[in-house]
DNA sequence: TTAAGTTTCAAACGTCCGTTTCACTCAACA
DNA sequence: TGTTGAGTGAAACGGACGTTTGAAACTTAA
């Protein structure tokens, strides 16, 4: 949540401390004297630079959504091996989700403001996925599909790539579950090369091993 | 949500109703006289059964876990080969996120209620987990070290097991993206079953890889 | 310096919420 | 029949919230 330096007036400082209220207190526990106490500003500036309450969160979760960075050559050059593009694919991603560590110093809140909006999505949240996370989604699917070759169903594409999100967003989703239950789990910021490694591994075994028995019985059957 | 008939009195009623409109609306967006209306009761009523209403809101999500089923004998049976039991965890741990679709009418605010509180846990979230996930989990892992053999690490073990879990949960917790970005991805309830059986496949394959990795790269070193 | 436009401020407004109060009902029992 | 105690009901209380107001402070340009 780092903001471009343009906007450093009140209405800057506004977005950045409704960033932090909001994903640490929700929505309607956030008070807008809590956001405007935090941005040294009066009661009254939410409303004459936002509008509401409700604009202002709109505001932050669209900055929010727009930080995020496109894919890299890597995974865009169809000439490359779709392994090594799924490998890139799933580095940047992790990179993405679990933030860039040194210079974020409030991860866990990203976390928590996409939990309540995947527990009650607001008004536009189709749009922003439209706009953000589809076009990440289709190079998945083109990229898997490659990976898995010709002899795997629409279904089983879809269902790899959703699975493969599911690998890399786990931690970040279920964190409060995952340090409960493994205590002894390092903590998430150090912890994310080692995943994106894993997650590498894990995917990738599975769809060598699932591309095969397509393979096989496809195959047999001929 | 299904609540034995035992507490069919105000009581109950308002157990079941507090439990829905906590999941529509969250927390603190659910008024005690929303939950009283459902429940046909008198605003009071709240106070007077419960105390307060976040006492209420700790009955509701301790209702939630206690409905959990426990492990089946085929699960616990060590003398079964290790891959069949992880199949059959899968199948009920899917089965027990999805819910059991015929009977339970409001699939969708379970996973809100989890997800507000992966958001932001509630004070004894944690005992919540030891009491009724940890079980769980520890099993998962007897039987994944199983699967992958002798010469695994504990944290390449840990991870495949959390790893399991974002497989499963994954739809039930990005459900608000995933419908969006696949808008031709079948209704989760009709989806279950399917579901399940691509996870197993999708784990086994994955953990069958890299059992053989390891191995290989034990051998080579010895 | 003046005037217009922009931004900030303290104070207040109206609403909604959790909770409390107290009178009431009604079944159980002596 | 009279008494008790659990449960219900309508109404109100006190506080917190989002928002509004109108004047003050500041900025900009002629």
């Amino acid at each position: 949540m780092n903001f471009p330096p343009a906007e450093s007036g009140t209405k800057g400082k506004l977005l950045r401390a409704a960033a932090h209220v909001f994903a640490e207190k929700g929505y309607i526990a956030a008070t807008v004297r809590d956001i405007c106490q935090r941005a040294d500003a009066n009661v009254a500036a939410v409303n004459y630079h936002f509008g509401d309450k409700k604009n202002l969160y709109d505001a932050v979760l669209r900055r929010l959504f727009s930080e995020c960075e496109g894919p890299s050559e890597q995974e865009l050059d169809t000439s490359l091996p779709a392994e090594e593009r799924l490998a890139a694919f799933i580095r940047r991603s992790v990179l993405e989700i679990y933030g860039d560590s040194d210079l974020n110093d409030d991860y866990g809140q990203l976390a928590a403001l996409f939990l309540m909006e995947l527990a009650h999505p607001s008004e536009n949240w189709p749009n922003l996925i439209h706009e953000y996370m589809l076009p990440d989604s289709l190079l998945l699917h083109e990229i898997v599909s490659k990976v898995l070759g010709p002899h795997s169903s629409p279904e089983k594409i879809r269902q790899c790539c959703i699975s493969i999100y599911g690998l890399m967003a786990h931690h970040a989703l279920c964190w409060p579950i995952i340090s409960v239950i493994h205590d002894d789990h390092p903590e998430l910021r150090s912890f994310r090369d080692r995943l994106a490694e894993h997650v590498i591994e894990f995917a990738l075994t599975a769809l060598r091993g699932i591309k095969d028995n397509h393979n096989e019985s496809h195959t047999r059957l001929a």
